[in-house]
Parts: structure tokens; sequence; C-alpha cells
DNA sequence: CATGTTAGCAAGTCTAGGTA
DNA sequence: TACCTAGACTTGCTAACATG
């Protein structure tokens, strides 16, 4: 995977907005069985023992113990018992959007991992259960937490399968955008410069990005560099007016407003707190 | 359905003036 | 001198509508 995709990869799950609907731990029904439905919704099955039949688009399955599966949202599946006995699975239902998409329709990621029977993803379901079923005023938080570490176990394992991870190729107009703000966010861009690299018009550029990424471009580049910002104050001795200058923002008073709006510091406040021995001397 | 336009509001930028 | 803040001005963003 080369820089840009991991770049857009970094992108999409730093705006992912996740909700989880429903979840169990059982072995399945004895009637466990619906054909060719396409859910708005995406799926998590670790298999725990037994068999069963799985389709997701016109692929079959036979799940074993141990292996995770993914059944993304709005693909045609079906899933049915078979002779013998019946699945028990850890399941849960969530979506995870990036803007209006659904993260598996932007990331490539492959159907299934081998995760075992007694390794992570089991522990996070577990997470999952008993946080749900808490009375904990911050149940909902934690439910989302630990489905977003369920998440990030199966992008960061399917990123060493044979399989791996890449960003799907419906956004190449974009991608040529994102890498353009990497190469160039030190400079004063423009809404009309990016959506001339996206040959689209400035307006309509910003709803379209906005709908992909689930952020604005401007509200992208700025975070991008705070966070520049935060590391030249913490790894060098730069004054404020230097470190703006470095990063695209060479007005400090706006400077300041947008850190101490991001981080709820400002600057120099951020670089005490941060900042306990000498700074480096990079001047 | 993809793209463009417009208007109103939000966020970004600039200027001046303050504090330590 | 370096940094912070308030307020005025400018640009970006969004929703609603238009066009082809």
């Amino acid at each position: 995977m080369d820089n840009a995709q991991q770049q857009l990869i970094w992108l999409y799950l730093d705006n992912l907005q996740v909700q989880v609907t429903e979840m169990g731990h059982k072995q399945v029904w004895p009637d466990w069985r619906d054909l060719d439905y396409t859910p708005d919704y995406n799926k998590f099955y670790l298999i725990c023992d037994g068999e069963g039949w799985l389709k997701i688009g016109d692929k079959e399955y036979a799940p074993k113990p141990g292996q995770l599966f993914l059944m993304p949202q709005g693909v045609k599946q079906s899933y049915s018992y078979t002779d013998g006995p019946r699945f028990t699975k850890y399941w849960c239902h969530f979506t995870a959007k990036v803007g209006e998409n659904n993260l598996f329709n932007l990331l490539k990621v492959p159907v299934f991992l081998e995760s075992g029977l007694e390794g992570e993803p089991k522990r996070l379901f577990r997470e999952l259960l008993s946080c749900q079923s808490g009375t904990s005023l911050t149940a909902p938080l934690l439910v989302k937490a630990a489905m977003m570490k369920l998440i990030a176990y199966y992008v960061e394992h399917a990123a060493t399968d044979v399989a791996g991870v890449e960003p799907a190729a419906v956004s190449k107009p974009l991608q040529a955008v994102i890498e353009y703000i990497h190469l160039n966010y030190y400079r004063n861009l423009t809404i009309d410069e990016l959506a001339e690299r996206a040959h689209l018009h400035p307006n309509y550029f910003i709803r379209v990005f906005k709908r992909h990424f689930g952020t604005s471009p401007i509200q992208y580049v700025n975070r991008k560099r705070i966070e520049e910002v935060k590391w030249l104050l913490t790894s060098t001795n730069l004054l404020l007016a230097e470190i703006g200058a470095n990063v695209g923002i060479p007005d400090i008073s706006y400077l300041s407003k947008l850190f101490k709006s991001s981080t709820g510091l400002s600057p120099i406040a951020y670089r005490l707190a941060h900042h306990p021995a000498p700074p480096l001397n990079h001047r």
C-alpha cells in the first residue's frame, strides 16, 4: 500500500461514525434461514461452534469455528442451517459511516478473517455485550468504543491478510485532491484550487467532498495543519509565527483561535502542558 | 441523477489594542 | 517582544432550487 492510500484510509477512519443496533451470543434457532435479502446494516459473525451456510454477493461460504465474518451493508446475502450441528456465534449489527458512505464500500476488505476462538475478537464481543447490558451512565459510549476496536481489529488484520486492504477505486479525482492537500497544506490553499483538481464547480466540490469524507475540505486541511502545529510546538523551540508560516497559517491570531477551538488550549499553553523537558533546539 | 446557482448563515481572516 | 482577544470584514458551507 502506498502512502497516498494510507492517508486516504486514515481519513476514512478518522471520520468514521459508528452505531451498534443489535448483538448477541447464542446458538442459532432451528429455522435460522433467510435468502437473498439486502440488509441496511453491516454484520459481524464470530463463529464459535457448529456449522452452517452463508452467501455474500454471489459467493458461498461454509464458515468454520474461529472465523470472523463481515457481511457488508447493501450487499445481497443469504444464510441457512445445514444438516450438522447448528452454529453458536457472537454476532452484531452495526452501521459504519464516513459521510454518507458505508466504510466497507470505501475500503476493500476480505469477507472473513481467521481470528481464532480465544483471540481479541472474542474479548471485544464480550466487552460489547457486557457494556450493552450494563447500567453505566456511559454505556452507549463504551459500546461504540468496543465496536470501533472490533472494526480496527478487522481492518488491521485484513491488511496483513493475502487479500489486503485498499481504498475502493470510486474516488480517483478526490484521491488526487487528498494527495494534493498532503503535499501542499503548508501553502495558502483555496477551495477554487482544490475544486479545479477534482474538475468540479467549487460549491459542488465542497458538497461532494463532505459527502464522501464526512468533513469539509477546509476543515480537513486545518485539522492536518493543527496536528503539525502540535508536533512543532512540542518538538521544537520555534516561535508561533514561525510555526504558522510552516503550516500555512501565517496569521498567528487566527492560528491561536483555530488551535484553541480544536484543543481547548492556546498554543503556548499547549506547549507548556505537553513540554515539561527543555525543548529541542530546531531554530 | 449529476451538476450548477443562489442566499443566508457559519467559519476564516484581518486589524487594532491589550497583557506579561 | 511574543502572544492573546475582540470585533469587523471576507470567504466557505449548506440547503433549496434549477437545469439538462
